[in-house]
RNA sequence: GCCGGCAUAGCUCAGCUGGUAGAGCAACUGACUUGUAAUCAGUAGGUCCCGAGUUCGACUCUUGGUGCCGGCACCA
């Protein structure tokens, strides 16, 4: 005899066994419609689950987010369906929900062109038309096992091969068409109302490149047409803030076949770095960093002994001359041990933090390089911390709160955590590695920052923490690290003495806040839409006269502006006002300052912003004031308007 | 590196089943002196990514490269 506690905490009883099914239609026609699934003490379940016992109950929609996680999922097995179904033969392996919809990975003779796609997705709406009941039912693993073996599928198999052998493994029908699967699942197929393939792509099997490639077909799936028709004119609102289009339009940057994975920078784009460049090192000499520059090409020897040739040779760029090996360096630490070598060290010397914006050159596998994301010549806002055992923690701490309050002046907020701690092949007796992975799971604790672990994720010579941001369309890209390093100082005979007398290999700190400039920068154009902040704009301001009337004076506006500091230029080009500022509001000129006949007689400009935003009338001093203050105060003056 | 797709003017793109290329914007020239997102007219601009092959003839077909795009694997 249950009772049905309601997420309203009204209550419903019953003189016998209950379906989901059964309660939403008790308490109306239209929602028993709309069920997709029920939520019973806490477990999601399919409508067709019988409740004996008093339970609370919640039933789950297309209003729901589980609800629509469970539409996408049983799109998957709708997808998989249709591709056996026109591709004899095609065996099924993993098909997961994944932010936004699902994919599928099959195992065919032939990989899926597009066209295949739009075949498949006929086939697909066929299917949600027929309105196919979709049936839950248990199987043991061993018949579960015989079963696909019989229908070929040997991808299945392996899967539940895997599976202890007591265990009874419900499966999911619809038509002819069985997949093993936890669920739940829509009651219909009849329920899946707004899909679309995205795209094929090869997947290797069980993510391991030694495995042979699947093909893996994305689709995104949402409860109605209207919610797919949104995300989709989302997508292609993100793909115009694509660094790599903007960076074209506003002249930043290019790329070339003669240099794949290398950077040209246009005076525009070389104006960002070097604003950023030149915080960085304001910000590093504040915090107790001394900065060095350190060789770019560097004896093989080096490398060897660090142990970076063992594992990367083959990415790194060697030259030769003279009979000895070179590498161009892919990373900067052992040049920075070689610094802290000169000399006998002093316990009073430490914590050392050596930081340097070191230019590095990696042979990145060709199909890995993306825009200014990934590529194979980067500089890294470097530094190394030479630091005593007990030193990490308040280095670690000191380090993330700097961090925060840089990503904070770039205007960036969410920032993905992830701390990796020893895998199986490492260097580092258990009990450093405790305290290690302590002191960062410490630091990352005391400054009440959620974060993921990644047991095994680590270095081999250390545990770390990743900073990541995410890009225009949601892919997420590590920018700061930190890394503690039991290994490498003491390979390069790094040594310093002690409070007692004694000799001591310190502990270096790998760590970075941006990662890379090239990334950074691509993160930030995007995260901006190429209107970046006044410090960081290429042209902070342009001056417009009407006529050639003014001309003299925008020149004389414009050069006491240049004169103050600001990057400013004058366009005086015979063209209507309109035309101008349409120009100068496409390259995303922060400030239009617009001047005719009314602004020379009174000594002021107008203000127009690059948003359409009419300020009205400044004086020169007081332009001046105003955009000096919002310097000073990064980006934050916009963000928070 | 692996799977798939793409590569045509400075940029964005068109070019049917093979008959040596076209638009818009930008550029250049001239006229217009203009008040807040495109003034008008004219001119010029291409080794159709590179190499080989098929063909009377290749931007188009075949094949080998290179680069880029989307994934996968990788990322000191």
């Amino acid at each position: 005899m249950p009772v049905i506690t309601l997420p309203d905490a009204s209550t419903r009883q019953f003189d016998h066994a209950v379906s989901v099914f059964d309660v939403a239609a008790s308490i109306g026609a239209g929602l028993a419609k709309a069920a997709l699934a029920g939520r019973v003490n806490g477990e999601l379940v399919d409508t067709s689950h019988v409740i004996s016992s008093d339970a609370e109950l919640a039933i789950i929609t297309s209003r729901d987010e589980e609800g629509v996680e469970v539409i996408r999922h049983s799109c998957a097995h709708l997808m998989a369906m249709a591709v056996q179904a026109l591709f004899p033969g095609a065996q099924v392996t993993i098909g997961p929900v994944i932010e936004n919809g699902f994919f599928y990975d099959f195992a065919y003779e032939r990989p899926f062109t597009p066209e295949d796609l739009l075949k498949i997705e006929k086939k697909m709406a066929e299917l949600v038309k027929a309105n196919l009941p979709v049936e839950r039912s248990m199987m043991t693993r061993d018949d579960a096992v015989t079963f696909f073996k019989e229908k070929g599928e040997s991808y299945k198999v392996q899967i539940i091969e895997e599976i202890p052998a007591d265990q009874v493994l419900s499966f999911y029908q619809q038509g002819d068409f069985i997949d093993l699967c936890r669920g739940p699942h829509v009651p219909s197929t009849g329920h899946i109302k707004a899909f679309k393939l995205m795209k094929v792509a090869g997947a290797y099997w069980r993510g391991d490149s030694n495995n042979e490639m699947l093909q893996r077909i994305y689709g995104t799936a949402w409860s109605d047409k209207k919610a797919l028709k949104e995300y989709l004119h989302r997508l292609e609102e993100a793909e115009k803030r694509d660094h790599r289009k903007i960076g074209k339009r506003l002249n930043l940057f290019h790329t070339q076949e003669e240099a794949p994975g290398m950077v040209f920078w246009h005076p525009n784009g070389w104006t960002i770095y070097q604003e950023i460049e030149q915080y960085m090192r304001r910000v590093l000499n504040a915090s107790g960093y001394k900065e060095i520059k350190t060789p770019q090409v560097v004896d093989r020897v080096l490398w060897e002994r660090s142990g970076h040739w063992d594992k990367f040779s083959e990415m790194m760029f060697t030259t030769h001359s003279e009979s000895r090996d070179y590498a161009v360096k892919p990373m900067n630490c052992p040049c920075h041990v070689q610094v802290f070598n000169q000399g006998l060290r002093s316990y009073r010397d430490l914590p050392l933090r050596l930081a340097e914006f070191g230019s590095c050159h990696r042979n990145e596998p060709s199909g890995t390089l993306h825009g200014l994301m990934r590529v194979r010549g980067f500089t890294q806002d470097d530094a190394h911390i030479f630091c005593g055992e007990n030193q990490i923690q308040a280095e670690v701490s000191q380090f993330i709160d700097l961090l925060y309050q840089v990503y904070h002046d770039f205007g960036f907020e969410e920032v993905i955590l992830k701390l990796s701690t020893r895998p199986e092949q490492r260097v580092g007796s258990d009990e450093i590695w405790d305290k290690a992975e302590a002191a960062l799971a410490a630091a990352l604790d005391h400054k009440q920052l959620a974060w993921d672990l990644l047991p095994g994720e680590g270095a081999f010579y250390g545990p770390k923490i990743e900073f990541s941001l995410k890009d225009c369309l949601g892919r997420v890209w590590q920018c700061g690290t930190i890394q503690v390093d039991f290994s490498m100082p003491g390979r390069l005979d790094a040594q310093f003495v002690n409070e007692s007398g004694d000799r001591e290999t310190p502990v270096m700190l790998h760590r970075a806040i941006l990662g890379s400039f090239e990334r950074f920068i691509g993160i930030l154009i995007e995260n901006y839409a190429g209107a970046m902040p006044l410090w960081l704009a290429p042209l902070q301001a342009v001056v417009l006269n009407i006529t050639d009337k003014q001309a003299g004076f925008c020149e004389k506006v414009t050069q006491m502006l240049a004169e103050r500091g600001f990057r400013v230029h004058a366009d005086l080009r015979n063209e209507k006002i309109g035309f101008k500022i349409r120009e100068h509001t496409i390259q995303k000129v922060p400030y239009l300052l617009v001047i005719g006949d009314k602004e020379v007689d009174s000594e002021t400009v107008t203000v127009r912003t690059r948003t359409g935003e009419d300020l009205g009338s400044f004086g020169l001093t007081e332009l001046c004031d105003k955009l000096a203050a919002e310097v000073a105060n990064k980006g934050l003056v916009e963000a928070e308007s």
